[in-house]
RNA sequence: GGCCCGUUCGUCUAGUGGCUAGGACACAUGGUUCUCAUCCAUGAAGCAGGAGUUCAAUUCUCCUACGGGCUGCCA
């Protein structure tokens, strides 16, 4: 049974965007084939019609494709156990119903979805367990006989024992027990010949020849009921582990209220895909580190089932945007360019007449400043806008105050004497240092009012880096305009 | 209602039958001869409660409380 090579797969539904949630449970199945050097497989269960979604499919596929979460066999690439989308494969699962059907595991129910939505409401009033009341389990021959002969519509269902209790082993949990009683008759074959989950599932991981399902834990109620039809089959059952829930911050569900919910909209945020591995790599699991910043190759070699944690965690956007800032900062200059670049490019920032070597000394100040890509636009707008816009509360605070305006046109002139070949830092400073010197002002008194005056704002990269970076004409430009307005100011 | 799962700083977590219960985010303070950010240092902050087992429980058992899940011809 160890022997067996390591086969995982995620199973998303598409009936919606990839959401971090089912995210976290591709990635541990992801880490985990890869730690044992085993297969990891995409397999879409649609086997709900009703709730079949053509753009998810496209979303879950672009999604783990971005996050670098490269599937070995399945959806889109094939393999030896295709077809890998269910709703391809019902003849498949029509076999296996109809085997249970004679090996007497199951049977044909022909109640009506009225009827059972009556019982159900009936036992809601009376307080008495919820759960399909198996009137067709013991139907006569003849009465089914008839039933068939008029055509009735019919669904498989799954005898349970009515005794006993199922166990199985989780590899997370340990032992879990359930006493067959508390367990419905549930349906394998819809009315439409349909799978439900539960047969798709176990038949497919069979077929599929799954070693390790790794799953959210809300299936864990379900696990008796798969245990139950492996044994109905003669099968071995794969091992089990239930990963613990994402929560929202304070608790509860993860849903758009609380910002971001699907791995698309992180994308379009600005976070890098390797921080928002990492971040929910570590939401469950942990690394024996003291830096939480942990390269995939470490994960890989770390991660184990035994390392997973039983507890929900919540998802905390500050430590996600924390991490994304330092991988922005691990990145090299030229590759953080190229992320950050289509950002400014659709907020208007860059035109795409700016000078190359200007742009690249703009990020190199920003990258260590932003945490979200998303943040750049904002931060860099000022190094190329044709007109400033000024924070009113600087403005008023630094710039309307005794003497500013002559400071600034003193210091306009200056840098506009500056030889254009010598509008560097280590020159700037070495001429404002002089003036300093002349006007025995402190740097405080000078920097502070000729940032606001050049960038709008009272805080900024490096005044001299800055001054270089907007370019000698520009900051010249806004000076004088600065230093115009505060003359017609009160 | 029934069944099942869970509970270490605000959050993510490490950890052991005996430790000053460790780290990270966030927070606070200080430093990095211009702001902001980065970076560095320091600080505050935790074993849900109650019984039991034991020389000794955060760690093992039980109960309670709280949180979560399931109870569909959804997955």
């Amino acid at each position: 049974m160890t022997a067996d090579p390591v086969r995982v797969r995620f199973a998303p539904s598409p009936t919606g965007m990839l959401h971090v949630g089912g995210a976290r449970t591709a990635l541990f199945n992801w880490l985990f084939a890869r730690h044992c050097g085993g297969t990891f497989i995409l397999r879409i269960e649609d086997t709900d019609r009703a709730r079949y979604d053509a753009r998810a499919l496209d979303d879950i596929s672009a999604s783990l494709r971005w996050l670098g979460l490269q599937w070995d066999e399945g959806y889109e690439i094939g393999g030896p156990c295709g077809p890998y989308v269910q709703s391809e494969r019902t003849a498949i699962y029509l076999q296996h119903a109809q085997q249970l059907l004679d090996s007497g595991h199951a049977y044909k129910c022909y109640c009506t979805p009225d009827r059972l939505a009556a019982a159900r409401e009936q036992q809601q009033r009376d307080g008495s367990a919820p759960g399909y009341d198996r009137a067709c389990r013991d139907l006569s021959p003849d009465a089914r006989a008839a039933h068939n002969a008029a055509g009735a519509p019919f669904v498989i269902r799954f005898r349970m024992p009515l005794t006993g209790a199922t166990t199985f082993v989780d590899a997370i949990r340990g032992a879990i027990s359930y006493p067959n009683a508390q367990q419905d008759d549930f349906v394998l074959l819809k009315s439409d010949g349909f799978p439900t989950y539960h047969l798709a599932n176990i038949v497919d991981d069979h077929l599929m020849r799954i070693s390790h399902v790794l799953r959210g834990d809300e299936w864990i109620p379900s696990t008796p009921k798969h245990v139950q039809l492996y044994a109905a089959f003669g099968w071995q059952p794969p091992v089990f582990a239930h990963l613990p829930v994402i929560l929202a911050p304070g608790g509860g569900k993860l849903s758009k209220r609380h910002g971001a919910a699907a791995v698309c909209e992180y994308r379009a945020l600005g976070y890098l895909p390797d921080a928002l591995v990492n971040f929910l790599a570590l939401l469950g699991w942990a690394v024996a580190a003291d830096n939480e910043i942990v390269p995939r190759a470490q994960m890989l070699k770390e991660f184990t089932l035994e390392g997973i944690n039983k507890t929900g965690a919540q998802f905390d956007h500050e430590k996600l945007n924390w991490m994304n800032g330092a991988y922005i900062r691990q990145l090299p200059l030229a590759e953080f360019m190229r992320e950050v670049t289509p950002f400014l490019t659709n907020a208007g920032v860059l035109k795409g007449a700016e000078d190359p070597a200007q742009v690249a000394q703009v990020l190199q100040m920003e990258q260590a400043r932003v945490h979200l890509l998303s943040d750049a636009p904002a931060a860099c707008a000022f190094f190329f806008a044709d007109t400033l816009e000024y924070d009113r509360q600087a403005v008023k605070k630094v710039l309307q105050r005794e003497g500013v305006r002559d400071h600034l046109l003193a210091v306009c002139d200056l840098l506009a004497g500056v030889p254009p070949g010598q509008f560097d830092a280590a020159h700037l400073e070495a001429r404002l240092q002089e003036y300093l010197t002349r006007s025995g002002r402190p740097l405080k008194n000078v920097v502070h009012p000729l940032r606001v005056a050049v960038t709008g704002r009272s805080a900024s990269p490096g005044i001299f880096e800055t001054l270089v970076a907007i370019g000698q004409a520009r900051v010249v430009q806004r000076l004088t305009h600065a230093a115009g307005q505060l003359c017609s100011a009160p």
